[in-house]
RNA sequence: CGGGGCGUGGCGCAGGUUGGUAGCGCGCCUGCUUUGGGAGCAGGAGGUCGCCGGUUCAAAUCCGGCCGCCCCGACCA
């Protein structure tokens, strides 16, 4: 490509609300433009980047035996209805209608439309398994996009989906996927780490998602430091304390606390930490209400308490509710003398709390010297705080979580049969019973991982492309345009690296050198070749590698050789 | 949705408290010079100061409302 008929408009500085790297650079290399909150314009520079992923994504997918389709964008609500995400699907599908005022949603993900296309055609078991896949814009009414790519309203993502006979089948398929994408990082150079993670508004079990780790991600990981344990911080789970052996205990008393509603204010009050109050979170399932006990600095986990409770529907119980069943304003509930179908759960920590201050059920008091089994009975212990960062390993003998922002470029899940059941995407089996397709999901944020890409590989000057998402594979920088013997080095070089089989920018225009080192390095070329004063002294070529500054200089009937080589090592 | 910040040529910003000719740097156009790290000189183009309303002889500036953008939080493949 000739830079002087190219369109790749760089900017000197970058709009001053672009705070993160990749959005500052992808803006100044002309490789991104804003067109509203959270949508962007690619530019032809990042469409080559773009085109490159999502071919690196395709090659993979198809390697393990994928295949591509494509499907609308636009999902009529019948659709949805059939799944019942229509009003569940968080965030919000954002929704259109036509002109009959029929409701449609854009797409934020294609579970119903994949399974009704797979059932329309399935019939015997023979046609299992399948994984098919596409690589599309996704819609998210997102509350906030923020950091340019990482979180936007519209986005590419490649979405597969697995269809098995058996568990098997959906293991198999499962682990393809998990191979494939391992083998999509590694050949972009991005060194992810797969964690657990919960399944959202998806559904499935098995969850893995592949985080980048940054500083600048919205995510945050449990690593630990000693064994290879890693979770989402959203289900990551701390080594459970062994109870504290029966001792003696103080005698529960009933102090005024007027207006201390909060953890931060009966601490105040009292004069303790918060590590000695516990506290009652009241919750509903569509039977029974569940009061739920953590210590007073953890924060309780949702995901958590929704599988330790038998029932659908957990929520948290309403202002009214909680009222009515403590007889107290919402901040004085506690676990002394609620009514008696009440489910009292409580994280592991309790077991190990002697003496404890919590909420007496009437406004405006606490109790402390409260014990478990003296003032009130559990019915049951589980995981269900957070975890925090320092807290032990619950997978090897001394390890610590370390807490790790991080930005989630891929996940796997395997989703049973929940939508193959609702659309109906079912099989005749071999012994002539129907039986209903076991699924699988796996998405990758294609334009996301461009971002995480510039996150990961960047300077103070640029972008530092990894050769195979780069938009070039190389750069030639004519420094005298008007020369024509050097016009002509570089037209040949120009030539014969294209005829090498790399995509070159050639940036013959005239301009002055410095513009032309300054932008080759914020767009992060790989191999940048000058021919400038080096060549009509010396008859040689510079050549320079962006990624470590590598630099040779080369016989021109060598460049080409040298360029290939040290693209090698991009 | 809560908290905070911002909105003035394409980009970065000043001006605003004290109302009175809309400014600077970069970029852009023309010419000449220049050509190894975002060149120099000269000339030039380009702005309903986010929108609507109010106060005033007069509003970028003061007042009210709205919109947009960014950050933090809530939420979230």
């Amino acid at each position: 490509m000739r830079a002087s008929q190219y369109w790749f408009p760089t900017l000197r500085e970058a709009p001053s609300d672009a705070e993160i790297p990749s959005h500052r650079l992808l803006l100044r290399g002309g490789f991104i433009r804003p067109l509203s909150a959270g949508l962007f314009n690619w530019l032809p520079l990042g469409q080559r980047v773009l085109a490159k992923v999502e071919q690196i994504v395709r090659e993979e997918m198809n390697r393990a035996g994928a295949h591509e389709v494509l499907m609308p964008i636009l999902q009529p609500k019948e659709l949805w209805e059939r799944s019942g995400r229509w009003e569940t699907f968080k965030p919000t599908p954002l929704r259109v209608q036509d002109r009959s005022e029929r409701w449609f949603c854009l797409g934020p993900t294609h579970e119903e439309n994949i399974t009704d296309l797979v059932a329309m055609d399935l019939g015997s078991y023979r046609d299992l398994p399948v994984t098919l896949y596409q690589i599309q814009a996704k819609f998210r009414d997102e509350l906030r996009p923020r950091g340019g790519l990482i979180r936007c309203k519209e986005f590419i993502m490649k979405d597969a989906y697995s269809f098995g006979r058996t568990r098997e089948d959906v293991d198999d398929a499962y682990e393809a996927m998990y191979a494939a994408y391992e083998r999509i990082f590694e050949r972009l150079n991005l060194p992810v780490v797969v964690v657990e993670a919960e399944e959202g508004s998806i559904g499935g079990s098995d969850t893995r998602e592949f985080m980048l780790l940054s500083e600048n991600g919205e995510d945050t990981v449990y690593m630990c430091d000693s064994c290879d344990y890693a979770s989402n911080a959203e289900c990551a789970t701390a080594r459970i304390p062994e109870p504290m052996a029966p001792v003696e205990h103080g005698e529960r008393r009933l102090v005024d606390t007027p207006n201390a509603k909060t953890v931060e204010q009966v601490t105040r009050m009292l004069g303790v930490g918060p590590e000695k109050l516990v506290k009652t979170l009241l919750f509903r399932t569509d039977d029974q209400f569940v009061a739920a006990l953590v210590r007073g600095d953890r924060t309780l986990n949702e995901f958590k308490l929704a599988r330790a409770v038998p029932g659908d529907n957990l929520r948290m119980a309403s202002d009214a509710e909680v009222q009515e069943f403590t007889g107290a304003r919402v901040g004085f509930a506690g676990p002394v003398g609620l009514p008696d179908d009440v489910m009292v759960i409580a994280d592991h920590e309790i077991a190990t709390m002697r003496d404890f201050v919590t909420g007496a059920n009437r406004d405006d008091a606490h109790f402390t010297g409260v014990n478990v089994s003296v003032d009130f009975e559990v019915d049951e212990y589980a995981d269900l705080r957070e975890a925090c960062h320092g807290d032990a390993c619950a997978h090897c003998e001394d390890g610590k979580l370390q807490a790790r922002r991080c930005i989630e470029l891929a996940h796997v899940f395997k989703l049973g049969t929940k939508y193959s059941e609702a659309i109906g995407a079912t099989f005749q089996d071999a012994d002539g019973s129907e039986q209903v397709a076991i699924m699988g999901c796996y998405g990758v944020g294609v334009s996301r991982i461009v971002a995480g890409v510039v996150e990961r590989y960047h300077d103070d000057d640029g972008i530092i492309w990894p050769r195979e998402c780069a938009p070039f594979d190389a750069a030639i920088l004519l420094l005298s345009p008007d020369d024509e013997e050097l016009r002509a080095v570089a037209d040949n070089l120009y030539g014969e690296l294209s005829e090498a089989g790399l995509e070159v920018l050639y940036d013959e225009r005239d301009t002055s050198p410095g513009v032309k080192f300054a932008e080759a390095d914020l767009i992060g070329y790989p191999v940048r070749a000058v021919i400038g004063r080096v060549t009509r002294n010396e008859g040689k070529i510079e050549l320079r590698r962006r990624s470590d500054g590598h630099e040779e200089v080369v016989e021109i009937g060598a460049a080409v050789e040298t360029t290939l080589s040290m693209l090698e090592g991009a």
